[in-house]
DNA sequence: ACGAAAGCATAGCAACGTTATGTATTGTGC
DNA sequence: GCACAATACATAACGTTGCTATGCTTTCGT
């Protein structure tokens, strides 16, 4: 009845803008679909407007996120994944630092509030594992832990990629998740080598 | 030799850009200088443009931090003091959580990088006074645990003042400081009665 | 006291996101 | 099949943005 849409302008889009993200192009509607054919007009009947077009990139990011999370296999060191997890999160977060920072940068709204979560699942799911392992004593609440952890992570990216900490002060996240998992039940210096085995990878990278 | 500059119009702007920061008003050069009597010029000869009042912005959330945990008074308890520092510092990015963004959201540059370190040199300098005390083991390096505290502090506030978690998770709080001060050596129950007692400061108000 | 330099108001400019308008295209009901 | 209608999309214009050019006014130094 009418004339369809084309998925792959959407994500030529979206892929376009996650790449001058990168080059730190300033993204605006003109220099966006600049070369690409499209016009302008293309931006406002796939997005309805630059904001729609920042909150899909912000959408893209958490998916990215989880794609990267969904990576990390599950040994059976239930304690060093959870640290593992951070790792990735961070490892993240420093390879696309302006994508990261656009992912925390505007208001939440509750469409996308999803996504977070989804982020969160995978710590939740270690904590459980780290629990029924006995590495956590029981009654441990497997969501207050992936909250703390991200809250650690969070902070720890936010400082180093988009703020006035240099990238070294990324080793601080293994005392502090040492220090948080210790608190949780786990023996401190088996605690400590699962962290930090995780954490060699992100100084691999 | 010349017409010389007036400073209350600077601090004037600055104010006026602090209370359309705090009701969401959008900052424009226009609409900063509407009603103030001064012209867009003033802007300019004051600031250099639209960025250097935002950097100064920035600046000005730095003074106001630095002045509030400047209000934490020294007891007898360093690692009360230590939470209390943190408690204080959430308190100040919940009372201006858009100011608190734009603090940390434009890349850093060297000038007030500064700034920053002076928010940093309270918590070190309590962090001394509990290693001191014996509340943390010897040899315990001050600026480490004030570095790890931060992250903990600023990750808990960007992720409740301008993300997605609820202001209850600022409870989170009493567990990953209680979690790394007794990582430094603190005895646990001890730890946690003291941090409690400081964040009460935070659910007060 | 006079002249040069700085403050600053006015007006204009390019670029921004958005909206209005017209044209082309394509799925749908007969 | 075919005409109709709805949607995609290009073009162009509009209001607002930050910024700069220009000129007047003020004021400090000599």
């Amino acid at each position: 009845m009418a004339r369809t849409k084309d998925p792959a302008v959407r994500t030529l889009l979206i892929e376009r803008a996650g790449r001058m993200l990168r080059t730190r192009e300033p993204i605006t509607l003109r220099s966006l679909v600049a070369g690409t054919g499209v016009s302008t007009m293309a931006v406002y009947t796939y997005f309805g407007g630059m904001d729609g077009l920042w909150k899909a990139l912000r959408q893209e990011g958490f998916t990215r996120l989880a794609a990267r999370l969904a990576t990390v296999p599950a040994t059976a060191d239930p304690v060093h994944d959870l640290a593992a997890l951070g790792a990735a999160y961070l490892g993240n977060a420093l390879d696309n630092p302006d994508l990261y920072r656009v992912m925390f940068d505007a208001t939440f709204d509750l469409e996308d509030s999803g996504a977070a979560d989804g982020t969160l699942h995978h710590l939740v799911a270690a904590a459980e594992r780290a629990e029924s392992a006995g590495r956590f004593a029981p009654g441990t609440d497997p969501l207050e832990v992936a909250v703390q952890s991200w809250t650690i992570g969070h902070g720890l990216a936010s400082l180093v990629a988009t703020g006035p900490l240099p990238s070294p002060a990324l080793a601080h996240g293994v005392p502090l998740l040492t220090a948080l998992f210790t608190s949780k039940g786990d023996t401190p210096a088996r605690c400590r080598r699962s962290v930090e085995t995780a954490w060699n990878r992100l100084a691999r990278e």
